[in-house]
DNA sequence: CCATATTTGTTGCTTAAGCAACACTTACTA
DNA sequence: TAGTAAGTGTTGCTTAAGCAACAAATATGG
């Protein structure tokens, strides 16, 4: 149990140094945010800031980790299918992901946009490989990055819905895993 | 000037304070207040708490002088006549002082109503006595005296528009610095 | 009315945050 | 491209805020 009670001061001037951190991203790339502006817009001291983090990317790094973690857990729990629907799923919450988080970012041009494409990517091979109750997880990192690129390219042209988008990449995304998913049913 | 530099934690600290303050006044009434709700509130602790304010009949004077000066600073400046239109104008600022401060309690039974009576005849009685250019606080007190029990008269019947009201009520204040108000105009 | 709980100020000690100065590494731009 | 500016981490020291425990004053309700 991390019982460790907390100083109040420390949650307090954490929540500062996110939330300015939040506002600053709604108007300003990642990338021109110095931490200078996070830190007088938090109204704390710059030295106060490299007790909390090490650095911008392990604030970025550490806000990103929570706020995907938390869209992902609203659409996954651990005892699901892997079949078109949770695929759909997949494609569903990485776009509810952008849509928080890319309030103002292009993908792939700036390090934030590197982040979350990484993040979201690991979280789906943990999924997968879970769901595959595998440790290797080849397989599972093919299909996330496969799934990830589907996504972009769906981005890009977002001729169709995502729905049916997902389910045209599903059959080719579940062939990535075809092996591991047979050897899980010949078991059962 | 006051170039004395005030360390953000104290700025910040004082806002948490007064914010949290302003706060349980919207539901709650000042005598059942307590130093620990404050506190609890503001997410600070109750000992930062008399390091701020000497207790929580301070806070509620400091943050009372402040608001109402503001109030009266915007309807106030110093180089006005003491006429009908001025009294209108006294009646007015009174009002709104209410509104602002009174979101749930009654004048003259609690604590908190006595000090902003107290603070608005003081405010009052200091403008009357400057415009009429003597020392002598005595008819600008009364006067101040007068007119506020004019208003809670007012606010007790309120069947006429308070201007009107007020209308009403100005020769009768008028007649008390009456004497002092001709010296005056003997001296122009 | 008396016992029990709650609130009030106060204190000594600990810790988080502020500050200023530092060497150093990127950015501008004349 | 040289020189100035702006940003980055780090440090030692100072100060505001947290904490727990205290006696004393006020509720409050059985």
């Amino acid at each position: 149990m991390n019982t460790a009670k907390i100083d109040p001061r420390a949650i307090r001037t954490r929540r500062l140094i996110t939330d300015s951190f939040d506002q600053l991203m709604s108007y300003k790339d990642f990338d021109h945010i110095s931490v200078k502006d996070i830190t007088s817009l938090a109204t704390i001291n710059r030295a106060t800031f490299y007790s909390h983090f090490v650095d911008k990317y392990e604030l970025a790094d550490v806000m990103l980790t929570e706020k995907i973690q938390e869209i992902m857990n609203e659409h996954f729990n651990c005892f699901e299918e892997l079949d078109e629907k949770m695929i759909i799923k997949m494609f569903q919450s990485i776009s509810q992901i952008h849509k928080n988080l890319f309030t103002n970012c292009r993908r792939g041009y700036d390090t934030f946009g590197q982040m979350i494409e990484e993040k979201v990517k690991e979280a789906i091979t943990l999924i997968v490989s879970h769901l595959l109750k595998t440790d290797n997880r080849l397989e599972a990192s093919m299909f996330s990055w496969a799934l990830y690129g589907a996504f972009v390219e769906w981005e890009l042209t977002s001729k169709e819905t995502l729905e049916d988008f997902a389910k045209t990449a599903a059959s080719a995304l579940l062939q990535i895993i075809d092996t591991s998913l047979n050897e899980k049913i010949k078991v059962v």
